[in-house]
DNA sequence: GGCACAGCATTTTAGACAGCATGTC
DNA sequence: CTAAAATGCTGTGCC
């Protein structure tokens, strides 16, 4: 199987997941490491990132990682033998010219197949693409599921094919129905513990054996009712599982962390993105120690962490799809989950089961999902949306000069390498290309194409060309500067996350919208498709402004239906785009500048602009900041002027000391922790 | 008139990358 | 152009 990879030959592994495709490359890295090489390890999730970090440190390597919530200096980064990173932060790093790009003799692509996917395919096979470009020496090994046409993707990669089926733990795909599990060649029955809910019995009977189940489900709130009934079932008085619930009610102070706190104090927990940071970890804990029995959960944990679990139920395997219905999940989707079935060294075995209606749909299920041949994957780079982006970087980091060196470059993907040509995608780069020379990004000088200085910064800020169009059109035709009209421009654009609006929710948002009618600066557009873009993005301006009104959290999710995560989610989205809006102001709205620079220190912390002048004292933010002003302690010298003891008493001794410390102008004792590797936490601040 | 409730109609529906510069409660 | 569950709405029967 490793024939070939320490010769240095591109390889791509098509594998079962956790069949020790990690551990193949491992091999690889550490031979190149051994020789002075670099290697780039590229990963689909920042949580992956950070899993991957772990695994790959502690050898005698030194591991560094680049996310969007890791970083250090380009240069510091450099120093690594590994560098982990998702493929936005690569394509990032290329877009600002980190030097140690080009020492790189080791590319590993982890879930390769992912260039198949809608939104964020194009950016990986971009960044594979400039990688070869830039070092053509370099290995490359892609690490990919199971997929149909694995030749075509290895010819692109120049790589020899190594397929496999073997895993270690022995895994066992059936479907249930009617008090029976039907295996391949085996049949299983399943105690009857529910009338009504055949997944419970399913979930049950592995907790009876002795082993733990996940369950995955189409929607948060089938996660959540699953894991109640699992509750009401298991329930579990193991004191360690009072414990967990004690830690999670302690924060969680939201309907939904309340409900969560219950099920865990029984044995069973939910899983969804609308879980705060803590929330997760203390779940995936509860879980990896054997004390929860049972997560249900979306798809968040069936792409993310690996949580292994002997028995995985697929319960819902019909997904709401916008304009499409219900459809089908992918087979290479189930594939996925299936893979999560079975913890290596711990169980003898791991079950993978789909739950089906009658016996018509036993043999439905076996055909569709687990007899079904994998898909194959296909570029979507042709698409559109996908091109401004990429366009604009290609030309704005030196990789085309001329309309032919971009066409030429564009040869170097999987698209013509799939199609053998690129006219359909030929023609997206031309209509990209014109975009951008008429929002004046891209100079076009006879055959000759340069960015603007606009463009260099909008490829260097990396976001989409057409939200910098959106932004700096409104940041010029507006006379008077208002912070919801300029959150709502944000939330308007295509590289926002925003939330969705529910047809009861329209009365409501239109009220708002007629109470803040002067400072709003979008309408309400005729077209229906648009109108419901418009809402999401109303919705999602009247979350942040309540935010930075200091609603409490608990209250915001309340007000909107939504989960801690999702604020998190919505704040680290406008958070990223308001700093692009910052430099964009510098150039387009210069007089907007103070204002919009304020807004997003603001923003950050969740504070009105009075308490500005007091978080900028470390150890102070929201609550604190807020405790501090209502005591009449407005600005850093109203703080020192009170006293030592005055503050004690509003914010306690430990954080009081450290802002003395501060304001009396003792030195920073900054810990130097940039020696090797992450420098920082995860986030700037933790929600409940 | 007020209330309980059956039965039918309507509504709702997953996830997550990117910048910068360092710590909240 | 789809499925299932929760929620909303309407009409009836009863006091």
């Amino acid at each position: 199987m490793t024939r070939g990879l320490l010769t240095g030959k591109n390889l791509l592994i098509a594998i079962p997941t956790a069949s020790g495709k990690t551990l193949i490359a491992e091999m690889a890295m550490h031979v190149h490491s051994a020789a002075k090489g670099k290697c780039l390890y590229i990963v689909p999730l920042k949580a992956l990132a950070s899993e991957k970090f772990d695994e790959f440190g502690n050898k005698g390597v030194r591991v560094g990682i680049a996310t969007g919530d890791f970083d250090r200096r380009d240069d510091l980064l450099g120093r690594n033998d590994i560098i982990v990173a998702t493929s936005e932060k690569v394509d990032s790093l290329l877009r600002n010219s980190a030097s140690w790009i080009s020492e790189i003799t080791l590319l590993v692509i982890d879930e390769v197949h992912l260039i198949d996917s809608e939104g964020r395919g194009p950016t990986l096979e971009m960044v594979i693409a400039k990688l070869r470009y830039r070092n053509p020496r370099m290995q490359v090994i892609g690490l990919s599921a199971t997929i149909g046409n694995s030749g075509k993707l290895a010819g692109w990669l120049d790589a020899d094919l190594v397929t496999s089926s073997w895993r270690p733990v022995d895994l066992r795909p059936g479907v249930f129905c009617n008090d029976q599990i039907h295996f391949r060649d085996s049949k299983r029955n399943v105690k009857v513990v529910s009338k009504n809910y055949d997944d419970l019995n399913l979930c049950m009977d592995t907790i009876a054996e002795g082993g733990q189940c996940l369950v995955f489900v189409s929607s948060r709130r089938n996660a959540e009712a699953f894991a109640k009934r699992a509750a009401g079932s298991i329930k579990s008085d193991e004191p360690a599982l009072a414990a967990y619930a004690e830690k999670l009610r302690g924060t969680a102070e939201t309907e939904m962390g309340k409900t969560l706190a219950l099920c865990v104090g029984r044995g069973s927990a939910f899983h969804h993105a609308g879980l705060s940071r803590a929330e997760r970890t203390i779940i995936e804990e509860g879980f990896r120690k054997g004390f929860i029995k049972c997560i249900s959960s979306t798809p968040t944990l069936a792409a993310g962490l690996n949580l292994p679990a002997r028995r995985v139920i697929i319960r819902d395997y019909l997904r709401f799809t916008a304009g499409e219905g219900m459809q089908p999940i992918p087979v290479s989707e189930y594939h996925q989950m299936a893979g999560r079935a079975g913890r290596p060294r711990l169980d003898p075995y791991g079950e993978a089961v789909l739950i089906a209606k009658d016996e018509a749909g036993v043999a439905e299920l076996f055909d569709c999902y687990i007899e079904a041949p994998a898909e194959d994957v296909h570029s979507k780079i042709a698409d559109p949306a996908a091109l401004y982006t990429h366009v604009l970087s290609l030309i704005a980091s030196g990789f085309a000069d001329t309309r032919s060196e971009l066409a030429r470059f564009m040869e170097r993907t999987f698209y013509v390498h799939e199609h053998r040509q690129g006219r359909v995608m030929q023609k997206s780069v031309e209509s990209a290309l014109k975009f951008l020379i008429a929002e004046e990004m891209v100079m076009d000088v006879g055959e000759h194409l340069c960015s603007t200085e606009f463009g260099t910064l909008v490829s260097r800020l990396y976001i989409d060309p057409r939200s910098a169009a959106m932004i700096v059109k409104g940041l010029r035709t507006k006379k008077e500067y208002a912070d919801l009209g300029l959150l709502q421009l944000i939330c308007s654009t295509p590289d926002m996350q925003r939330l969705y609006a529910r047809n009861s929710d329209i009365s409501t948002l239109t009220r708002m919208e007629e109470a803040h009618e002067d400072e709003l600066w979008m309408e309400l557009p005729v077209d229906g498709e648009e109108a419901e873009l418009y809402y999401r993005a109303l919705k999602t301006t009247l979350l942040l402004s309540d935010w930075t009104d200091e609603l409490p959290d608990t209250k915001i999710c309340e007000r909107y239906a939504v989960g801690p995560g999702d604020i998190f989610g919505m704040v680290e989205s406008i958070n990223w785009l308001l700093h692009a809006t910052v430099e964009l102001s510098r150039i387009f709205a210069p007089a907007f500048q103070p204002k919009i620079r304020e807004f997003e220190i603001c923003m950050k912390n969740g504070i009105r602009r009075e308490l500005l002048p007091l978080v900028k004292l470390r150890g102070i933010g929201r609550v604190r900041a807020r405790r501090l002003f209502n005591n009449n302690l407005k600005t850093p010298e109203e703080v020192l002027k009170a006293g030592i003891g005055e503050v004690t008493k509003i914010i306690g001794l430990g954080i009081a000391d450290q802002i003395f410390a501060q304001l009396q102008g003792n030195r920073r004792t900054s810990p130097a922790k940039e020696e090797d590797g992450v420098s920082g936490q995860a986030t700037l601040f933790q929600f409940r």
